[in-house]
DNA sequence: CACTCCTTGGAAAACGCTTTCCGAGAAAGG
DNA sequence: CCTTTCTCGGAAAGCGTTTTCCAAGGAGTG
């Protein structure tokens, strides 16, 4: 076979018109009779007759598919929540075209640009929105290009765009790990803070910063320190908050990844955790739950949060950009013992 | 706008013919003169038009699009190398289509029809073959579909198909981390085989039998316990390794996110590794080095095998299927210390 | 039995693009 | 000044579907 049969050839060789054998096929309100349709059904099995996906995207106007942009898919955070969208695509008959932006910001805006051309269905923008408006600028005029024609969009993070987005509790939830570790009896704090143009990174210092002001407590703004959202980010942000010599005895990394590099940091700076000194995380990554001492964390339901978003891009559209709102929750482990 | 503009509106906006415009924004090996060239272009953008893909497709005969099946997504050894394909497909100007089997074998047979009808370009089998008959048959027939249909596929994992693969040193890998922790001092060991139907699975095993036997050990089969591929895999077949009361030094997971359940498990039942039990497992997993112990394992560069995939599948076909080794190295560490 | 209505199959018009083939004009050669 | 060659723009033929509109025949109704 040298080109795939098409449905011509099918209602060639079956004796029927191409309409008949299009509403066999690929499906239809109106009927067919039993025999031809048979003889069809057949003699598509018969030549290996496969639909053409962009011919029928080009009638139709869209394509069953669905894009997702993630800033790094190697980074389990991403890819949880790309396992939930993908559960639910699947079950929608959706296949999903995943991109990643290699944690450049302005790439999402050209994987929009991409996805407009491939008249995908819809379009999952997953990870923190930036500070930059510059940025969020040109991602914003092509989700509006995308969305004149026909498609739906929908943001997993923060509330930046006006598309349906999918929220994650950043700030209450570092508010409440902070009011945790009060309790459990920790007064000096050190952060590692993330990339600060990423509004996760941002919100979530501002949220534990807030819940230690509920106690009278400040973070000294050195004991911040800024890095990338990895886990060698952590390593060298930590490495840099005890070159500073800083007096703390509890430190927040804003993300569980972040929070496994300050660990291995401390160990080699002989301050083995959490004796030494308390680490907490957040994200509660599945991969992560077994490292030692077990990660003080805030949790998040990844995958929820993906198939979330597939839902509200494949549920009728709300007349506003709806948010859902995802909860986090404290989850207390070995990593911060209560201090005496 | 109610629906983006076509080719044909910035033709005649821009008061030129369709083959003008087409030259002008879809490229060609056609010169467009510069006065109409820059008519078009601006007209074009005025217009926001956008190419349709599938329009493109159509007459092309196929997308710019890779499509790349993995068993889950949100394990990282999927996810590390989705993440080498991602980084190669963003520099030739493909986009990813991924999808995932969720652990269920057939599913990728059905991937790979999707893939035939969407006429993508090629596409990537990411993760073990499995020693059921039936099920490779049915992924071979679809395979030759594609391929029949002037596609291209490879494979990662095993040479179970004809087309180019890359193959990951399982056996090889295996024998020399046995070989290595035998001279260590271990002994008596026992394996987590991960499921008895994945090659990959049962390669990595046969390997470290292998590399024992050199060394006239053996490992007597009810040292040897399957389960799943996953940390909660891991886990259970831990306890139940120990719930047989078997006399081994040296616990083997057949990768590293079972060998981190192992450990967890071991530290459930007061058996804390690397002193009560060493272990070992497979993969060196990015995310999983900084566990404590950390983690002695078989380093196989994940991002590498998708890179390498990748290129395979958009190389110059060979006129054979293509095979490339992807080399592991042993990595020993704190999890499996010399025995005195 | 004459009429209408319903069912079912087919012809043909899109859908938005690429590319081949033509033709017109300009440049080059004699 | 006439021919040949080259350059560049346009007309039109697909690419493989879906779907609208027609037509033919059978069933139902008065």
């Amino acid at each position: 076979m040298n080109r795939s049969a098409t449905l011509a050839d099918v209602a060639r060789e079956a004796g029927v018109s191409l309409a008949t054998a299009s509403r066999v096929l690929n499906g239809s309100t109106r009927i067919v009779g039993e025999q031809l349709r048979d003889r069809v059904l057949t003699t598509a099995a018969e030549l290996n007759y496969s639909a053409n996906a962009a011919a029928q995207a080009m009638v139709r106007g869209h394509l069953d598919v669905v894009g997702v942009v993630v800033h790094d898919i190697a980074d389990p955070y991403f890819s949880s929540i790309a396992a939930g969208v993908m559960e639910r695509a699947e079950q929608a008959g959706l296949l999903v075209a995943l991109s990643s932006t290699l944690r450049q910001p302005d790439r999402e805006a050209e994987y929009v640009a991409a996805f407009r051309r491939q008249r995908v269905r819809a379009v999952i923008l997953v990870g923190s929105r930036t500070t930059d408006p510059g940025q969020l600028a040109r991602l914003r005029t092509e989700v509006e290009r995308f969305e004149s024609g026909r498609g739906r969009v929908a943001a997993v993070s923060q509330r930046r765009l006006p598309v349906d987005t999918v929220v994650v509790e950043n700030r209450a939830g570092a508010r409440a790990l902070a009011e945790e570790l009060v309790a459990l009896g920790y007064r000096r704090f050190g952060v590692l803070a993330g990339p600060s143009h990423l509004l996760t990174a941002a919100d979530r210092l501002a949220g534990f910063r807030s819940g230690l002001a509920r106690h009278g407590i400040t973070v000294d703004d050195d004991h911040v320190v800024p890095g990338e959202f990895t886990r060698d980010g952590g390593y060298v942000a930590t490495g840099e908050l005890l070159r500073r010599k800083v007096d703390v005895s509890c430190i927040f990394a804003v993300n569980d990844v972040m929070a496994v590099g300050a660990m291995a940091a401390l160990r080699d700076h002989r301050m083995p955790p959490p004796r030494r000194m308390a680490v907490a995380g957040f994200d509660d990554i599945a991969t992560l739950r077994d490292v030692t001492p077990r990660l003080t964390t805030v949790r998040v339901d990844l995958e929820d949060l993906g198939r979330t978003a597939l839902d509200l891009v494949l549920g009728e559209p709300g007349r506003a950009p709806r948010t859902r709102m995802a909860r986090c929750e404290v989850v207390l482990r070995e990593s911060t013992p209560a201090t005496r």
